[in-house]
DNA sequence: CTGAAAGCGCTTACAG
DNA sequence: CTGAAAGCGCTTACAG
């Protein structure tokens, strides 16, 4: 593997000048910038990242941190966020490390580690979650991080988002505009979310332009019995806005087989699901989570503006099927 | 932070005990051993990666590759294999560095940069294809890889797999057995990868036991059509192993559509699906995703045996629902 | 059983 | 515009 040391010995220079040359540096002439990086494309050169990193005191990476409990269907957006952070990352020159584990306490030490030992300064979390040892972490060390979702209210800090108000009112404007929905519900999660708290706030705006009475429903995680009951109670219903794809199939599922000859619409988040298991009453919104991915490195790599405002980028939802 | 040499110094040692001492080298007394990890841990002292790296010429990082073209619903699957992976890196003090993109182009380009500027020179593959760049690149140069899934017939390396014949079989006899199928087939994709000839192979085994013929079904990625005429040409079938839970679900929906009345029950694999999708009439193999990255990195660490016997390793599946 | 020294491949303050 | 030198924090061959 050529050094630089190798370059600047074939071309008579110092290595001083081939390392300024190789990263532009404008002390040295153009013309001796151009020569050393033609030699050293023609010798092969790579540069050794572990030296680079030692003397920098940094190491050229990022840390992907995922969620500890997270939902089977979610990986399926995660996958999606790595893939919009290696592009923006290879680009750069930068490497994707990550961090993942059982519990809380394994990503911590796995979070540190890399702080510590690895010298990474730079951290994306795929998730923003209220009291999250590993954002506290972070935020007390001198690293840089961004979140996949804005953080709940009265916290700061760097994010990527989309617009979730506006995906729930266009949800329910769908259900009620190209569905012709006469009682479209709101079906959450019993997490409480700032994404579910924003899309309900789409949905309750929605409604209240029409003469319609919003319904709220929390579906629970585990008992189908407490859903089949507000299901009974409402027959009436002929749409729903759901905080996202699981928690609307759910619905969907359990009103069809109480109801197999009703019409309902659904629209959900993620777009989580392959084509097959849904039909042309499931709708998805898709998150473009490849845009989240590649937003969020492009924040972390941002310069300081200096502005008190908080950085943050949202990013458009489309609606599929 | 707290370095070797603080250490040395602080104890009246030189830096090389020091370092021995912490790397448990056999030539430094195991009082000495005991204190200066005591000491080093008293100081909070943590290792520079990017200095160990330096010096040993490779770094402490297993580069983890993802496929490139991969259906979403695979995703989960591939979570799962990051979660085992990294939870045996880190208690190897290990990194888990992720090479994926939208091209092959792309991909490779990551993987040789890991090779020649990150210098790792261990890699897992997430999948085991045929004629694949990334594979044949790795090949040929001085690492170590480990692909989930064991090569085509011809090929030779070190991987983790199930044992799919077996878990074929068992989904066969599941069909036969628990669920009394009279016509059970075999549902595939047309990709012909390696583990579903596996999978096929067992069903013919289980079926060729029994008086019944056996009936293989590709079913075609997009169009339904010919799905549809196959199930109308043959409206006896009540069992279906399918190659994955994708193709599995996709033939039984139709065949729900078409036959609403008609009972059949289906096994896939991966048990890549929340279980509010799926009924009691869908069951699905779970693979252990989680184990199989663990034996993966268990393989790749593992001491050359000399033996020309290629290393792998099978890990048992067991049935969900 | 322990140490002094060289070296891994870079970057950069200092000097000219 | 270019160079000599120090240093980043480790490991290890060589010496005793």
């Amino acid at each position: 593997m050529a050094t630089i040391r190798d370059i600047a010995k074939k071309m008579g220079l110092s290595v001083s000048t081939v390392s300024r040359a190789l990263n532009d540096n404008q002390r040295i002439s153009i013309r001796t910038r151009k020569r050393v990086k033609r030699i050293a494309s023609e010798m092969g050169y790579q540069p050794n990242y572990n030296a680079r990193n030692l003397t920098n005191r940094e190491a050229n990476a990022v840390g992907v941190v995922f969620p500890v409990n997270n939902r089977v269907i979610d990986n399926i957006f995660y996958v999606g966020l790595l893939r919009g952070i290696n592009e923006e990352l290879t680009s750069r020159n930068y490497v994707l490390s990550v961090a993942i584990g059982n519990s809380t306490e394994q990503v911590l030490e796995n979070v540190k580690s890399m702080i510590t030992r690895a010298q990474i300064k730079r951290f994306i979390l795929l998730y923003s979650h209220i009291n999250d040892p590993v954002i506290e972490l972070l935020r007390h060390q001198p690293v840089d991080f961004v979140t996949v979702g804005k953080p709940a209210a009265g916290q700061k800090w760097p994010y990527v988002d989309n617009n979730n108000v506006k995906a729930g009112a266009d949800g329910t404007r769908l259900l009620l505009n190209n569905y012709h929905a006469e009682h479209p519900i709101f079906a959450e999660s019993p997490n409480g979310w700032p994404y579910e708290l924003d899309r309900r706030e789409g949905y309750l705006r929605e409604i209240s332009q029409t003469d319609r009475k919003p319904v709220i429903f929390s579906v629970p995680d585990q008992d189908n019995t407490a859903l089949d009951q507000f299901i009974k109670d409402h027959p009436q219903i002929d749409g729903v806005v759901a905080t996202d794809d699981y928690t609307g199939l759910k619905l969907y599922r359990r009103f069809k087989t109480l109801y197999p000859n009703k019409e309902i619409n659904v629209v959900g988040y993620n777009n989580s699901l392959p084509n097959e298991l849904i039909d042309q009453h499931f709708h998805s919104v898709d998150l473009h989570p490849a845009e989240m991915g590649q937003a969020a490195v492009q924040l972390l790599f941002e310069k300081e503006t200096g502005s008190a405002r908080v950085k943050h980028t949202i990013v458009a939802h489309s609606f599929f099927n």
